[in-house]
DNA sequence: CGGGATCCAGTTCGATACTG
DNA sequence: CAGTATCGAACTGGATCCCG
């Protein structure tokens, strides 16, 4: 903001709010990425020279500082995470008025996985590494595109490429369904159950596959959720 | 914002909200004005091209509309009007975290008239005409500064130059103490009897020159208010 | 009063290449 | 992995003038 702001509440916090990226940075850091690449994932169309510059400026802002172990990237200060008041608001009102069903070009199957991998229960997988195929049917025209999420202890990646461990669970389902599991609109058990979500792999793994995942923070409040 | 953004409720939110000034303007709308050149004069520092334009973008957002009778300028839509929320839970953030008292050159008198001019009970002022001199003392070396706020049933107004009708209260106190009075820092009773506020004229309108005015939305939260 | 049109300066940002 | 440096393109926004 190139005027300093008027002395005024609202003034001050559009300040940071106000310019883009803080406040999805500010998310990202919510929703437990720490590191630069973490970051930057979840935030595609933001270069990493911009994503830089805004860190440094949150940092300015005393919203975020580097962690101790220099490794272990960004932290929130108390004010950084107090802002996810703001972020509840926020995204409650979109909820509220701008957030109809994505048409198709606004599914990212990618991305999606990403969010979801951050709300992986790593305490109720097992105590080894699994690795879970997706496949999203979404256009019969191109081939199926496929991501993998490796889960292993307390860690997890998602890849874009076959990483050529041996599969334990495959899940076959639009990037749609998987959208409409992950904001509340659809229930994952019926999905399963009702064969949208198709799931094979070793029989108490995929019994357990179902509560791995959360859900998003605004799940409860998204219109069309499952009756 | 240039990409389409995330399908992500905070991202959708953000579209909004991180392009400048479209908070403030909601705000503005929010506290009561309605036509172009009020909206303007609560925002220092947005030329009427950007102003303009801004609109143009809420309305295709869906969040003001054009009145009835144009002369009458914008209201918001419900939509809008939600917003309120979100500036609530941003000021409310920044009154936590980013208030401190203001440095001298955060002052504006002016403006900070024109906000209370917004906060006026019209109820409680007597049914005509009422015109107050403010002064402010707040840097010896400079005359003083002076501002005119004229009362008439519904309508009222803020003055930079004297409106040359009879003025009704003088009212004389820093800018500083009537910032500290409106976020709520500083009681304008106490401030009064004990001369830090110093009014005169008529008696029964000096009497009533306390409750004329109300606080600003946050005045409740911040801190430093009197005990 | 409430803008629209034009022009131009300043700023922002992405791409690319490079460093520790 | 986590940035920094540089450069040019694109965009933003203010000033000015004009209109109904």
């Amino acid at each position: 903001m190139p005027a300093p702001p008027e002395y005024c509440p609202v003034s001050m916090g559009a300040e940071i709010v106000a310019e883009r990226w803080n406040l999805l940075i500010i998310r990202e850091l919510l929703t437990g990425a720490r590191r630069f690449n973490d970051i930057h994932r979840g935030l595609p169309g933001l270069s990493r020279t911009l994503l830089s510059q805004r860190l440094r400026t949150l940092r300015g802002h005393g919203l975020i500082s580097a962690a101790a172990d220099p490794t272990d990237g960004y932290q929130l200060t108390d004010a950084g995470r107090d802002l996810s008041t703001v972020l509840e608001a926020l995204g409650s009102w979109s909820v509220r008025w701008r957030f109809p069903e994505p048409d198709g070009a606004q599914l990212n199957p990618h991305l999606l996985m990403w969010r979801m991998r951050g709300g992986l229960a790593h305490d109720r997988l097992p105590p080894r590494r699994v690795v879970i195929e997706f496949t999203f049917t979404d256009d019969a025209g191109d081939r199926p595109e496929r991501v993998w999420l490796i889960a292993d202890g307390e860690d997890s990646s998602v890849c874009t490429r076959d990483p050529l461990f041996d599969i334990d669970v495959f899940a076959t389902a639009s990037s749609r369904v998987w959208h409409e599991i992950w904001y509340g609109r659809r229930s994952v058990r019926e999905s399963i159950s009702g064969g949208t979500v198709r799931l094979s792999g070793e029989k108490h793994l995929v019994a357990g596959f179902v509560d791995w995942f959360g859900l998003s923070p605004f799940a409860g409040q998204v219109a069309g959720r499952p009756t």
